[in-house]
Order: structure tokens, then C-alpha cells, then sequence
DNA sequence: AGTACCACCTGACGGC
DNA sequence: TGCCGTCAGGTGGTAC
């Protein structure tokens, strides 16, 4: 599921492969996926140019067209980046095809079509449209901890808001939670600023371990959480059975021994 | 402001 | 075998 380390892993991919190639095509195989934009619009600012630049932003991956504007893409639950040369290898659900002049293309696959592309004037702006908080890896411990301390309710609910701070998602949430000890209903409100700035070391940990790893669950330290966040998985530090709840509407796993039970954090 | 619920969407999976 | 309900969870909308 598309997270901050995901979609930053996303980044630097497009970045080896897709950049400073000029644009031939622009496909777009599921015209639902354009948001506030239309196909004749996403050629007319990609055609004939190229990629010149990426950013990203929580969730959200940008690169900038030769022309100035900038490729916003959204990764819903499903969705990934292919570049290739063969036809053949193009992904089975693929939403938004570029091809380039030197005969490889790019594509947005997105299986469950609940990604998006958009384009905006800069990552800025589009952060400011979308209200989005900042990113989880910039905002520091210190806004970190203005931000949460400007919450209540439960502290995961605080965490995947992308208003407050933006990148993390359900499933790193649980990990950023469990190794910080915190259970996740606990009240936000009642946590004082010394756990807080605590709190993004672990965040902070957790989203640059898998970022080195390419978000790949399977090359994760063997005491994560996240290749355990399964029926009937086990804590990876106490072998217990972990708990699961539901936080925000979203499936949620926890240690009942390491992180406590209950709103307290 | 927070929470609960729905919708979008597809594929995997368990039950019968 | 095959139909059906449920689940997965990012975002965005509604109602309370």
C-alpha cells in the first residue's frame, strides 16, 4: 500500500529510468484516474517535452515537465511505476501510459484504480489545495510535535492524517507505534511533548529503514512488525499473539504486552 | 474537531 | 464447481 516509503522508492525510480526522455504518447487507459485535468490537457503539457525534475510530498509524487507544470501522481492502494521497452512487459492494469522517443515507456499501474494524476503549478501549491500537512520526513520533531499536540482523539487517527503531517498510511502507522511502545487508541491529547519528539524518532526510524530497503516488507529488520501484521502473526520482540482493533475504520495490529491496552499513551 | 460510515474499485479467500 | 459475502485501505464525502 502506497506510503511515504513507497511512493518515495517511486521517486527515485522515475528518476533513473523516466527523466530528461522526450514524451512521444500520453494513454490513458482508465479516463477516471484524471483528476482536474483532461487527456488533451496531459498531452498538450507533456507532448513533445520531457520530465525534468521530481519531488514528492507525503504521498504524492511530482515531476516537473519541460514546460513548468508538474505531473502529480497518487498511488491509491495499488498502484506502482514500470518502465520498460517490450510491449509485452507492459503491467496487465496499466492506467497512464507515456512512451518516450527512445522506445521505452512509462507506466502508472493501478490495479484497483484508486490512484490518481492530476497537474498542478508546483508541489506547493498542490499542497496547500490539499491541505496536506507537512511531509513526514521535513516537518522536524519540534513541528511534529506542535502539529500532534494540536490533536485529540486517538494517536494512529493523528498519525494517517495527511492534514497534520503527511506520508504515513495504516500499515506503517502499526510499525511506528509498536516499536514506540504507544498503543493506538491512545488519547493524543494525553501525551505530553517529551513522548511526542519520541514518537518521530520512531517515525523517523522506521520510514528511512524501509526507504532502504525499498519498502520491501520481506527485507524489513527481523524485529518490524509489518511482515507479522497478519491473522495469528506473532510479536516479533515477545512472541505473543498480536491484537488486532479497528482505528479510523482501518484494521489495526498491536502488542497488547509492548504497547499497553487502553487510551493511555 | 473527532468519529462513524459510505463510496470508489478489484482480486483473494473462506464458507457452503 | 461456483456463487457470495467479506476483506484489503487511500481518499473524500456525508452525517452526527
Amino acid at each position: 500500500m502506497p506510503e511515504l516509503p513507497d511512493v518515495e522508492t517511486f521517486r527515485r525510480y522515475l528518476g533513473y529510468t523516466a527523466l530528461h526522455k522526450v514524451v512521444e504518447s500520453v494513454d490513458v487507459r482508465s479516463p477516471e484516474m484524471l483528476s482536474g485535468v483532461s487527456l488533451d490537457g496531459l498531452r498538450s503539457e507533456l507532448g513533445g517535452t520531457s520530465l525534468e525534475e521530481t519531488e514528492r510530498h507525503g504521498k504524492y509524487l511530482f515531476a516537473r515537465t519541460g514546460r513548468g507544470r508538474w505531473l502529480v501522481l497518487h498511488f491509491g492502494m495499488t498502484g506502482r511505476l514500470a518502465y520498460y521497452r517490450d510491449p509485452g512487459s507492459e503491467p496487465e492494469h496499466a492506467r497512464l501510459v507515456l512512451g518516450f522517443e527512445n522506445g521505452y515507456s512509462l507506466a502508472m499501474d493501478d490495479r484497483r484504480k484508486l490512484g490518481s494524476a492530476a497537474l498542478t503549478g508546483s508541489p506547493g501549491e498542490f499542497a496547500e489545495q490539499r491541505e496536506l500537512g507537512p511531509d513526514a520526513l521535513l516537518v522536524g520533531s519540534r513541528g511534529f510535535a506542535e502539529a500532534l499536540g494540536r490533536k485529540r482523539g486517538m494517536v494512529k487517527s493523528a498519525l494517517m492524517d495527511q492534514s497534520t503531517v503527511s506520508g504515513v498510511g495504516n500499515v506503517y502507522a502499526d510499525e511506528i507505534l509498536f516499536r514506540a511502545g504507544v498503543h493506538p487508541a491512545a488519547d493524543v491529547g494525553g501525551m505530553g511533548r517529551g513522548s511526542l519528539v519520541e514518537l518521530y524518532g520512531h517515525l523517523r526510524e522506521v520510514l528511512e529503514t524501509a526507504i532502504d530497503v525499498q519498502a520491501d516488507p520481506d527485507r524489513l529488520p527481523d524485529d518490524y512488525l509489518i511482515p507479522r501484521r497478519r491473522e495469528g502473526g506473532r510479536c516479533p520482540v515477545c512472541g505473543g499473539e498480536l491484537e488486532t482493533t479497528k482505528v479510523s475504520g482501518r484494521t489495526t495490529y498491536y502488542c497488547r504486552r509492548r504497547q499497553g491496552r487502553g487510551r493511555r499513551g
